[in-house]
DNA sequence: TGTACATCAGTGAACGCGCGTTCACTGATGTAC
DNA sequence: TGTACATCAGTGAACGCGCGTTCACTGATGTAC
C-alpha cells in the first residue's frame, strides 16, 4: 500500500465508492467496469491498474458499502444513548423511514442485495454473510440491557424484510404502511423500558 | 387461447415451470432464454413462438412460482385449521423450516427476489409487488380470529428477512440459529390463543 | 537552476464470449377428398 | 382406406450488441546530476 501513490489511492477510493452505491441501486450484476470508471471520471482500460477482477472490486465495494451505513446506525445510537433517549427508537426510526425507503443508494447493503447474497461466488458471500452479522451485532447494540443475540436477529430480519417489501410495493401509501406498521411492532415489543 | 394445440400449451407450461425454479434459484438476470429452453428439452430458436420476449416469460415465471408457493402455504393452513391445530404454527414451521432454508428453487418467490424487485421494469414490478400482497393475504389468513393486515405485515416481512439471512448465513449452525429464533419470536407473540 | 531521463496513472482500440432475437427451413400431424 | 396437401411446432444458423479483459501507447510527475 505504502507503494502507491497517494493520487493512485485516491483514485481507487473514489472507484470504490461509486461502485458501492452503483451496488445498491443496481445490484451484484448491474456493476459494470465500463460503467462505473465513466462514472468516476475515468475511461475503462484503466481500471485493471487497480483491481485484479470486476469480482475484486465488488468485494470491496460490499465491505464499504457495509461499513458506511453501519457508521451511520452506530452513530444515531450513540448520540440517542448519550441524550437519555432510546438507541433502539432512533434505530428503527431510522432504518424504516422514508428517507432510507427511497434512498436504495445510500442504504443498508444488506436490505439492498439480501436475496442475491446467497447466490454469489464463495468470495463474495463471504463479504456479504459479514455484513449481516455486523448488522445483527449493530442492532444488538441498541437493545436495552440485558438484549440477546436471539433478540437482535429477529429485529435484523424484520427491518431487511420490512425496508425489501416496501420497496416493492412502492414508495408511496403501501410502502409507508409496511414501514410503520413495522416500526410500531417492534418498538412496541422491544422498547419497554 | 383455444386457437394453440393442447401440444403448444403444454410445451409452454412446461417452460415456464423451469423458467419459476430458475428464476428463485439464479435471480432474474439468471434466467436466460437458451438454458431455459435447453432444461424443457428443446432448442431456443423455437421460444418466441410462445413468447414475445423473454421479459413476457419472466412475468410469467414470477406468477407461477409465487402462485405455487402460494398454495402449498395455504394448504398447511387449512390441514391445521381442519385438524384443530394452530394454522400460524403450521405456517410458520413450513416457511422457516430447514427444506425451505435449502429449496430456494421451489421455495417462496418473495423471499428468494426480495431486494431485485423494486430495480425491474415496471410489467415485472407489478407481478411482483402482487405476489407480495398475496403473501401478507396468506399471513393473515392464518392469524388467530381478529389478526389485523398490519400484524399479516409485520410477520410477512419477519419471515421474508429472516429466510434470506438464514440462506446468507448458510445452511449449517448459523442459518439454522436465524430460524429457530424467529419462529420462535413470531409464534410466542402472535400465537397465544 | 536547469536539463535528461525514468516512472507510472490513465487512454483507447481491440479481443473473445455470451446473450436476446430473427428467420428460413424441416418434418410430423391432421384434414380434404 | 388411401393419397395430396396445409398447418404449425420446433430446428439451427446467424445477427448485433454489451461486457470483462488485455495491451501498446501517451503524457504528466518527479528524481538525478
Amino acid at each position: 500500500m505504502e507503494s502507491k501513490s497517494s493520487r493512485s489511492e485516491a483514485t481507487h477510493e473514489r472507484i470504490v465508492d461509486v461502485a458501492a452505491r452503483t451496488l445498491r441501486r443496481n445490484g451484484y450484476a448491474g456493476v459494470g467496469v465500463a460503467d462505473v470508471m465513466k462514472q468516476a471520471g475515468l475511461t475503462h482500460g484503466g481500471f485493471y491498474a487497480h483491481f485484479p477482477s470486476r469480482e475484486a472490486l465488488l468485494e470491496e465495494a460490499v465491505e464499504r458499502a457495509g461499513h458506511a451505513s453501519a457508521e451511520i446506525l452506530k452513530r444515531r445510537i450513540e448520540t440517542a444513548r448519550a441524550r437519555g433517549q432510546s438507541p433502539l427508537r432512533a434505530l428503527v426510526e431510522h432504518y424504516l423511514s422514508e428517507a432510507h425507503l427511497r434512498g436504495v443508494e445510500s442504504g443498508c447493503v444488506v436490505a439492498a442485495l439480501g436475496s442475491e447474497m446467497p447466490r454469489q461466488s464463495a468470495g463474495l458471500r463471504a463479504s456479504s454473510a459479514s455484513r449481516v452479522r455486523n448488522l445483527v451485532a449493530v442492532v444488538q447494540r441498541a437493545l436495552p440491557e440485558g438484549g440477546t443475540r436471539e433478540q437482535a436477529m429477529v429485529i435484523a430480519a424484520t427491518l431487511v424484510g420490512s425496508l425489501q417489501l416496501a420497496r416493492t410495493l412502492g414508495a408511496g401509501a403501501p410502502g409507508q404502511a409496511m414501514l410503520a406498521a413495522t416500526r410500531e411492532a417492534i418498538l412496541s415489543q422491544y422498547d419497554r423500558e
